[in-house]
DNA sequence: GGCCAGGACACCA
DNA sequence: TGGTGTCATGGC
């Protein structure tokens, strides 16, 4: 019987195998990966560059300036990305969170402990667990581990959890049976979306999906 | 025309 | 503490 360790590793070799090298996250810096990150909620992230290109074809994509827009005119400019109302005060808390806080420096907040700036960033209104693990994991090279709607249902299939794990356990999950590296936690969870985006949503089976699942349940 | 997408939060029992 | 409703656009 495999180790837990041994299965996660498994796992990752038949997708990164597949796959290669994603180089996740798309985005330029690791502002805009927060951005990103807050945009992304529950929604497609060809939304999301829409919006984002819309920030930045007005050269608007940086911490001043975004801070010193109007609600309505910022809610307008990520529009495409849906729940812009929401959106937008979202991104204004964590905009005066990083002003007041940092100065507007992202490289300044980064310099905090990790998991004091997580619990910093989750006290933040609309920023939950994945998104400050996401602006952690990808905007500022730290070693948490991100759990995603994909990345439950990827591990309910290879039947490493059941239904109810919170995300708290299946980030243990990872962190304590892998190595504490950015690298791997990055590229682990890019592989995770990017399969479980183009191959387990799909019936009845997921071949040439990497997992090579013979079950019927490609979409629980 | 319906379903879904890289969540978070308020509200309620 | 856990379940449910709400927020909304765009692709397929």
């Amino acid at each position: 019987m495999d180790t837990v360790a041994q299965r996660l590793h498994t796992l990752y070799r038949k997708m990164d195998d597949h796959f290669g090298d994603l180089r996740w996250w798309p985005g330029d810096t690791p502002f805009e990966v927060a951005v990103g990150a807050i945009l992304t909620q529950n929604t497609n992230w060809g939304n999301v560059e829409r919006a984002i290109d819309r920030l930045k074809g007005e050269a608007l994509l940086t911490p001043e300036r975004m801070y010193g827009l109007e609600e309505e005119r910022l809610a307008e400019l990520i529009r495409p990305s849906g729940y812009y109302n929401v959106k937008a005060k979202r991104l204004r808390a964590f905009l005066l969170f990083l002003m007041t806080s940092y100065r507007g420096s992202m490289d300044r907040m980064f310099r905090q402990e990790t998991w004091s700036l997580r619990e910093q960033l989750l006290q933040v209104k609309g920023i939950g667990e994945e998104t400050a693990d996401s602006i952690l994991l990808y905007g500022g090279k730290q070693a948490i581990f991100v759990v995603d709607a994909y990345t439950r249902r990827i591990l309910k299939r290879a039947g490493f959890i059941d239904g109810n794990c919170t995300y708290g356990t299946i980030q243990r999950l990872f962190m304590d049976n892998l190595p504490s590296d950015h690298r791997l936690y990055n590229q682990y969870h890019a592989l995770l979306v990017h399969t479980g985006k183009h191959y387990c949503r799909t019936r009845p089976r997921c071949a040439p999906c990497p997992l090579r699942c013979e079950d019927d349940t490609c979409s629980a």
